[in-house]
RNA sequence: GCCGGCGUAGCUCAGUGGUCAGAGCAGCUGUUUUGUAAACAGCGGGUCGUGGGUUCGACUCCCUCCGCCGGCUCCA
């Protein structure tokens, strides 16, 4: 069973390569299977509480939901168990979904009388608009329009036994033809997904074509909690929070940092090679300088203010870029010295509301490579390349990319006033995104109305072991900073004109980033970023084979590896057990054989070994090739 | 922040009103001197997250707070 611990891990990483890319291309069955439980567990809950008040209830991802308002009562998840049966029943009962139309003020009566206010409103939202605001419906929930009209005339409805609900369908032909499900879990979600509204309780469940698809994804779901980031990193003391130190503070580990250190060094690396210019600045500010760059408003309630006993008024940097306009500002410059590129590696702080903090995903003190690049118009198409080549070999290098989606976050074009800057800034900034975003063939989905505040955007999304999506590297443009603080250079017919910013981040936050190369490697990182790289493993604890065993770790350690010796009084099958579960790179047993031959059968961590391995070599040319290994930075071994 | 859930040893968990508590792993000690995924034995370790309440009696029931988890909202 050499498989116990790795083979999960590979069966989840295809189960996720297969179903992460195609969730668009659902079959439509399985969706109208989804769908009509939506329905049949409404069914069920309308059973249970008569006065059961709903909202909307789509299929969505791998099942389906539905917004329920109970009134006084709460649904828990001690429920689950009641209302599957009664879901069962209604299965069991195979009652037909039956379409019906009425006109739409017929439908509101309809709903008015049958105490449903939250579908009165969808009715009225449709009568009054032809749609309902904003996308907070999923499709399936809408009314049909009429050919040619703006308006809603009719809607349709759909009914099974006792429950009638508004519903554009399609439904499976009845309720008996709905597959395998099972309820997940319950949620607040605010009605139609604005705080201000009332909180509705949102009902998940799964559902597949089959029992064997069901099981297949609630095992997918174990093994990817295996993987979960937190989990890991304490498994593999990595990083720790403390209850004294408080809430979205991470704390780092040796080991934990070590990975930290190696990857700042790869982008120092970057840096140098692409003209960057490293700066340092301090981790707070007067309030005035968040007051002058617009963070002060826009972020109030996110800002950690600090009083100083002498009447200032401070806040913990919860972005880089006002601080950076200032070295800029210093002095005069010039069109020929720009770009300007000055990145750094530093934390900054934001008082997330309790809720949002979790793991590494969202923390109150984070370190990002933020780096602003002050440029001329001309300068930006280049500057936006070199940064897309740069996050892309990045990526590439740690197996990263094509786990991903690319965001073209452009201006929505229905709310101009919500931003700032010259429109024609804007649309020759949105077009060269475009064009390089094209040129590198990132395949960007055009995102309306998800640019910054003051200008365009490259995000490039990932997903977390659970498929939760999370920003890391970007590319922001930004018009609006640079004339806020004032700055200019002074252009080569002697004019002064404002530069063009832009914000960038090849890895975004180092949180996020090890999040995510935690839960993509399972914790088994490539060499380079391996907090303990060998292990050596002494059969006995006789003076000869420790000795032996001290010589080879103070020659890897002057080769720079990161080595251990595991001369505990154990057996050796456990030792190697150890070494595995830790995810050590090499693990090399040494005994009365080696000592007498000086050559070591280096074991290879499974996940990397490859047919062949298993030859021994001598000692200096095992650790000089590991050696060589990690400092360019690979990801495969090739021992 | 909001809705729901959870909080017993370093870790994973058992224990639902009646000797203020157990197991495995980890740790320590001893025996063993081990050859590629778990040797054997012993020992130490918990004011059952916190504060309050109900009760003759609470890990167990109720409330406050703290923290964590899943969503919602937010994400410069």
């Amino acid at each position: 069973m050499i498989c116990e611990v790795i083979q999960p891990s590979l069966f989840l990483l295809i189960y996720l390569k297969t179903n992460m890319s195609d969730h668009k291309g659902k079959s439509g069955d399985l969706e109208a299977m989804r769908h009509s439980l939506a329905h049949i567990m409404a069914t069920a809950v309308q059973q249970i509480w008569p006065k059961a008040r709903f909202g909307v209830g789509p299929a969505v991802g791998d099942g389906f939901y539905y917004d329920i308002d109970l009134g006084e009562a709460t649904i828990s998840e001690e429920d689950f168990g009641k209302i599957e049966a009664a879901m069962r029943k209604v299965i069991k009962a195979d009652q037909p979904f039956e379409r019906s139309e009425m006109p739409i003020d017929e439908a509101i009566e309809w709903s008015e009388k049958a105490a449903q206010p939250y579908k009165t409103e969808l009715l009225n939202d449709l009568k009054r608009a032809g749609t309902t605001a904003a996308g907070d419906l999923d499709p399936g929930e809408l009314g049909t329009i009429a050919e040619g009209e703006s308006k809603v005339d009719k809607v349709s409805f759909y009914r099974n036994g006792e429950f009638t609900d508004l519903c554009r369908g399609p439904h499976v032909a009845s309720t008996g033809k709905v597959g395998a499900f099972k309820l997940m879990r319950v949620a607040g979600a605010y009605w139609r997904g604005d705080e201000k509204r009332p909180q509705m309780q949102r009902l998940y469940g799964v559902a597949f074509a089959t029992e064997e698809d069901l099981d297949r994804h609630l095992k997918m779901l174990e093994e990817a909690k295996k993987r979960d980031h937190r989990r890991l990193g304490q498994e593999l003391d990595l990083f720790t929070f403390s209850d004294l130190v408080g809430p979205g503070l991470p704390l780092y580990t040796p080991k934990g940092a070590v990975i930290i250190e190696e990857l700042k060094n790869a982008l120092k690396e970057l840096g140098r090679d692409h003209d960057m210019q490293t700066v340092s600045i301090p981790h707070l500010a007067k309030l005035e300088l968040y007051k002058t760059s617009g963070h002060a408003e826009k972020f109030e309630d996110e800002l950690f203010r600090v009083k100083s006993h002498y009447d200032q008024e401070f806040v913990l940097k919860p972005v880089n870029c006002p601080h950076h306009t200032q070295i800029y500002a210093a002095r005069p410059r010039s069109y020929r010295e720009l770009p300007i590129r000055y990145v750094e590696q530093t934390m900054q702080y934001r008082d997330e509301k309790p809720g949002q903090i979790g793991g590494l995903q969202r923390t109150r003190g984070f370190t990002v490579d933020d780096g602003h690049t002050f440029c001329r118009v001309d300068q930006i198409e280049q500057e936006a390349s070199v940064l897309v080549e740069i996050i892309r070999d990045f990526y590439k290098r740690l197996d990263l990319w094509g786990d991903h989606w690319v965001s073209l976050s452009v201006r929505d074009p229905a709310t101009p006033d919500a931003y700032i800057g010259d429109p024609k800034d804007w649309d020759q900034a949105e077009k060269m995104l475009a064009d390089v975003a094209t040129e590198y063939k990132l395949g960007a989905k055009r995102m309306e109305g998800e640019a910054a505040l003051y200008g365009p955007k490259i995000d490039f999304m990932f997903k977390d072991a659970l498929g939760r999506e999370t920003q890391l590297a970007t590319i922001q443009l930004d018009f609006a900073m640079p004339k806020r603080f004032g700055l200019t250079y002074t252009d080569k017919d002697d004019k002064e004109v404002p530069p063009v910013m832009i914000h960038r981040a090849i890895l975004g936050s180092f949180e996020r980033f090890i999040m995510l190369l935690i839960e993509h490697t399972a914790g088994r990182f490539p060499i380079w970023l391996a907090p303990e790289q060998v292990r050596l493993i002494t059969v006995n604890q006789e003076a000869a084979t420790v000795d032996f065993a001290a010589g080879v770790l103070a020659k890897a350690k002057k080769l720079g590896l990161r080595a251990a010796v595991d001369n505990s009084n154990e057996s050796v099958g456990k030792k190697i057990r150890a070494a595995e579960l830790a995810k050590v790179p090499y693990t090399v047993v040494i005994g009365e054989k080696e000592i007498d031959s000086g050559e070591v059968t280096p074991r290879i961590r499974q996940d990397m070994a490859v047919q062949g391995d298993g030859r021994s070599l001598g000692v200096d040319e095992f650790l000089k090739t590991v050696a060589h290994e990690a400092k360019a930075r690979v990801t495969k071994t090739s021992v």
